[in-house]
DNA sequence: CCTTTTCGTGTGCGAATGACACTAAGTCAA
DNA sequence: TTGACTTAGTGTCATTCGCACACGAAAAGG
């Protein structure tokens, strides 16, 4: 095989593709966004949204077209997992894929805006069906990065409205940990980062006290960020 | 672009390469392996060693192979880091580079076993010449991960020795955060997590005190593993 | 035997972490 | 109107952890 341009390829080029694990917060619980497959191979599995890379496009702009091409999202973030090539990951030839992961909020997607794809649905995390491809393993990836990133830098804002509540970001926590935090310790830590700002409104609903609202400012993380912060959960 | 069985491909595909950060301790200093390209473009540039995947290799295989046909490295420890796809990366043409960090022993390495390249040589992390392609930005993402990933995992055993001091460990790691570590509170951690077997023997060398040698060893490692635990320096 | 150089060791203080239980505010039904 | 129910919101104390800090020991060489 060879460029135009005299320069040689030495060997035929695996085919590149983004798929994308879409995570979202709904019911308590956190979710992936996942399409069923219309075509084969694993026609009729569920599988990750994603696509070819084009020639002259980057990376990250293919995933968050990927996404809003098959799923209408808007992602509110977007990070790169990883590349992977296992030689047998497609039955039909040697397809690498780039990864990404991506955080929307409610209401920032509209879903079954899908072309090539049969239904698109929220799956619960701990209630995954089998997936197509590695797509699995690409899964797993992406959670175990999510925990580790969301104990270093305040992402998980982007699974949440606008407005929330302090129960409702530790709820978010306790669901992407997997286990339990204690309220108070929860509430001091955070409000001492300093990161929120408590709006005039509460939130009220069922018989009972209602709740103070908090927004995500993201001007004073601006400024802790740069100088040197740590944010531990 | 249409493949063989009747599988559509809308667009042609961008070329794939592997990249590797090669981090080597020498002088008590962090390095990082590069070539003297040959060829055309950027000849004459210092660049990542690396090259082209093959079609049915996998990608950890293709930076494995490069490594050690291009410098005669066998690399005791291997990550990938994350493909590097902008458009504009490569004057040709688009090419999206996988890129994967590597640490290595002083010893297991012969460099000059190249081919297409001129000459290899070590660079201080501090005092690298301007690179080829994207490559001075692929290096700091790797000596970022390399400083996440080592304040964690005790990956820094695999560029020392076999046999080492704790003083030429806390050298690497000074060497490696960029920063100075107090003598005491260093031995106290680094004992404490139990990762190192003290070898019966001392090292002996100028006029002063001989010091103890160790050995990291994996056995231990593996039960701390096993039951999740932290690292933490 | 004196000098030089590196090795190896322990304590104490202030900060951060984590466990823990009750009152406040609202709705609704009796 | 009052009592029952549900979720919101708050402070203390004991313990642990992180970090600063200084000197005697061992070897070699002059």
């Amino acid at each position: 095989m060879r460029g135009k341009k005299g320069y040689t390829y030495e060997y035929a080029r695996p085919a590149l593709t983004v798929d994308c694990v879409v995570f979202g917060f709904g019911g308590g619980e956190l979710e992936v966004l996942l399409i069923e497959r219309g075509l084969e191979p694993y026609a009729g599995w569920w599988a990750l949204p994603g696509g070819f890379v084009r020639v002259g496009e980057d990376l990250g702009a293919a995933a968050g077209r990927e996404l809003s091409e098959e799923a209408g999202i808007d992602a509110g973030y977007l990070e790169q997992l990883g590349a992977f090539g296992a030689p047998g990951r497609d039955p039909r030839e040697h397809v690498v894929s780039v990864a990404y992961w991506a955080l929307v909020r409610p209401g920032d997607y509209r879903l079954a805006a899908a072309t090539d794809a049969v239904a698109a649905r929220w799956h619960g995390v701990g209630e995954l069906p089998r997936l197509a491809f590695d797509h699995g393993e690409i899964v797993g990836v992406a959670v175990e990065r999510l925990r580790a990133r969301v104990r270093q830098q305040p992402v998980g804002f982007n699974l949440l409205p606008e407005k929330f509540t302090l129960t409702e970001l530790q709820g978010l926590y306790e669901a992407i940990l997997g286990e339990g935090l204690d309220k108070r310790n929860f509430r001091k830590r955070v409000l001492a980062l300093d990161l929120l700002t408590a709006l005039p409104e509460e939130r009220r609903e069922g018989a009972h006290r209602p709740a103070q609202l908090f927004r995500f400012d993201p001007d004073k993380y601006a400024v802790l960020e740069r100088r040197g912060f740590h944010f531990e959960l």
